[in-house]
Formats: C-alpha cells, sequence, structure tokens
DNA sequence: AAGCCGGGGTA
DNA sequence: TACCCAGGCTT
C-alpha cells in the first residue's frame, strides 16, 4: 500500500491559495453554529448555491437558540428552492437538542448521535469548529485520495477503504496540529486542482507522491459503479386562485419526496400521460370549469424525470380545507420547492 | 448493501 | 445530455 504524502506541502499550498468563502470565518476562530449550518448546507449542494443561502439563513435565525424558537413551518420555507428537505427538518431538530445542552459536543462520536449529521458532517464540525483530529471524508476528499493511493475499487463500494486511507492523515503531526485547516485545505485541493474532469497535477502540491499520475490514470478515479437510468413520470396540477390574487396550496406529508414542503394540488406521478377527464377527479375542488395552461413543465428528481400539465380555475373566495392553505400568488414561489415554481412559470 | 431524497452548475 | 456536488436516513 502506498504511503500518503506529508500534510506539509499542502498546508503550504493552503496557506496561500485557500478560497475565500462567505461561510468561512475570516480571521477568528469559527463560530461551531455557522461551521454546522453550513456543513449541512453543502450536503449534496455546491460551493456557488450555498454562499447566499447560508447569509440569508443567518440574517432570519442568527443563533442557534433563534432557530430552536422558530416555527418549523418557517424553517422549511426559509430552505424552499435548497432541495434534501429533510435536512431542513433534521436541522430544526437538532437546534433543540443542542440549544437545551447548551451548546454543540466538541467530540465526533457525540456530534455524529445528532439528526441530520452523519459520518461525514460530525468530522467536518469536530475538526473546522474545534480543531480536533479527524479527517472528514466528502466526494473530495474520496477522489483525492483515490488518485493518490490508485485506488482501481469502484464508488461507493470503495467509501470504506478510501476512508480508512484518509484516516491516515491525522498520523502527521502537522496535520494534527491544525486539523481544520487540513480538511479545508483538502476540500479546496479537490475543488480547484484534484478536479473531476481534467485535474490540474501541474498545479499540485502533493504530484510527486500521487501513485495515479505516476501511472497516468487519474483521470479516471475515481471509478464509480453506473448507474440505472430514471423514469419519466406524468402529473396534472391544479391552479385554483380567486378573486383577491390568492392560490390554494397544500402540505406534503412530512416524511418521503419533498417531505413537509407546500405544493401546487395535483393526481398523483405515474408512468402514463393524464388526460384532462382523468384528472378531474383529483380537482381540489369538484364542479369547477378548468382551463388548460398551454405548455408542460418539466423537473428532475434524484431518481425520476417529471413532466407536468397544469389546469386553472378561479373562485370568488378560497376557503381552504385541512392541510391547505392560500396564499397570494405573487408570494408563492419564494415558499414552493422549485419543481413546483417551474408549474408557475407556465403562466409567463 | 441498496434505495430514497432536490436542485443547480458545468462540460 | 450526463455528471457531480463539504451526504444522511431508512429498510
Amino acid at each position: 500500500m502506498p504511503l500518503l504524502p506529508p500534510a506539509a506541502p499542502l498546508l503550504a499550498w493552503y496557506d496561500r491559495h485557500r478560497r475565500v468563502l462567505p461561510f468561512r470565518s475570516r480571521g477568528g476562530p469559527p463560530d461551531p453554529y455557522h461551521v454546522w449550518l453550513s456543513e449541512v448546507m453543502l450536503q449534496q449542494t455546491t460551493v456557488a448555491a450555498v454562499g447566499p443561502r447560508f447569509d440569508r439563513f443567518l440574517a432570519r435565525f442568527p443563533s442557534v437558540a433563534a432557530l430552536a424558537a422558530a416555527p418549523e413551518g418557517d424553517v422549511m420555507e426559509e430552505w424552499a428552492g435548497l432541495g434534501y428537505y429533510a435536512r431542513a427538518r433534521n436541522l430544526h431538530a437538532c437546534a433543540r437538542l443542542v440549544a437545551a445542552r447548551g451548546g454543540f459536543p466538541r467530540e465526533a462520536a457525540a456530534l455524529r448521535e445528532l439528526p441530520g449529521i452523519g459520518a461525514y458532517t460530525a468530522a467536518a464540525v469536530a475538526a473546522i469548529a474545534f480543531d480536533r483530529p479527524v479527517v472528514p471524508v466528502d466526494g473530495n476528499v474520496e477522489r483525492v485520495v483515490a488518485r493518490l493511493a490508485a485506488e482501481e475499487a469502484e464508488l461507493p463500494g470503495a467509501k470504506p477503504r478510501l476512508a480508512a486511507l484518509a484516516e491516515g492523515f491525522m498520523a502527521d503531526a502537522e496535520a494534527r496540529a491544525r486539523p481544520g485547516d487540513f480538511a479545508q485545505a483538502l476540500f479546496d485541493l479537490g475543488a480547484t486542482i484534484c478536479t473531476p474532469r481534467a485535474p490540474a497535477c501541474a498545479l499540485c502540491p502533493w504530484r510527486e507522491g500521487c501513485e495515479a499520475r505516476k501511472r497516468g490514470i487519474q483521470e479516471e478515479l475515481p471509478r464509480k459503479a453506473p448507474k440505472r437510468a430514471r423514469p419519466l413520470r406524468q402529473g396534472m396540477h391544479f391552479l385554483l386562485t380567486d378573486a383577491a390574487g390568492q392560490v390554494l396550496l397544500r402540505r406534503r406529508p412530512p416524511k418521503g419526496l419533498l417531505g413537509g414542503m407546500l405544493e401546487i394540488p395535483g393526481t398523483p406521478w405515474r408512468d402514463e400521460p393524464w388526460s384532462e377527464a382523468e384528472a378531474l377527479p383529483f380537482a381540489p375542488l369538484p364542479g369547477l370549469r378548468w382551463r388548460r395552461v398551454p405548455g408542460v413543465a418539466r423537473h428532475g428528481f434524484t431518481h425520476f424525470e417529471l413532466e407536468m400539465g397544469l389546469l386553472a380555475a378561479e373562485v370568488p373566495a378560497l376557503s381552504p380545507a385541512e392541510g391547505m392553505e392560500a396564499r397570494p400568488l405573487a408570494e408563492a414561489p419564494a415558499a414552493l420547492p422549485t419543481v413546483m415554481r417551474r408549474l408557475l412559470q407556465l403562466l409567463e
């Protein structure tokens, strides 16, 4: 098994080239609340997408105590558009636990017990906020380590092996002296030099010790198991508005797809397209005359693609049933997940 | 171990 | 288009 390269060149590179990011502390010690919030937002979400949303979230919920005291609906609404909405629910639950115990645990093992915090986030918060000697293993670190060690086994099967290799970084005293910087240096290396495609090996502080580069296979690693094709599903939705400019929305069940988020009422999503007559029994109010809004809206989820049609009708005044609520049409997009915003875009 | 769970940036 | 992203939870 090839040895991991020393931490010193990477840390020196980081000291010169580290990215300036909205959620990164400048100067002073990092605020654990800020570190935790940014790490949760960054789960499967790009730095570019998180930046503005992090500042907006902090403005609305400035502290763990403020977040813990907020109604869950407010948190879900603030999360609208970010995706993976279970993160928002877990974030809120976690804030309440942390507020009750008077602060975040400092050890990764204890952080790991909190809702929404897995192995990665526990290590990231422990290292960055508390300088505990652990290595968070995300997609960047997996890629860097797979190339350093020329690990040819496919992901996700190779995850445990890559994590075990990454743990070895902390055997180096220079890494152990700066765990937070070391973790973020790995992220920055993966994001700017050791990129998924066309890595800039000539600029890499670890180019001498990289086994994949020696063999010329750096662009092929990490290998990944092939993914299944996403099926296409169909839905028909009902835009019911009133004379005051309000629109009828429905709250989705707390768990599952888009759990806890608002939606525009509609049919179930199935494999075949819906005719207007087939869809009508699913309308939020019977006996209305619906008109078809031209066009179809498309949206991609993780495991299927969705195509939606829209029917519109108007009543004098909405009286929302249980599980429904009326909102001004102009304010609806801000509270809706992106898939529902796509439907509203058909009106333009 | 495998499936479920969003959305956007990028080539 | 397809791939990837500072992953976690459930079964």
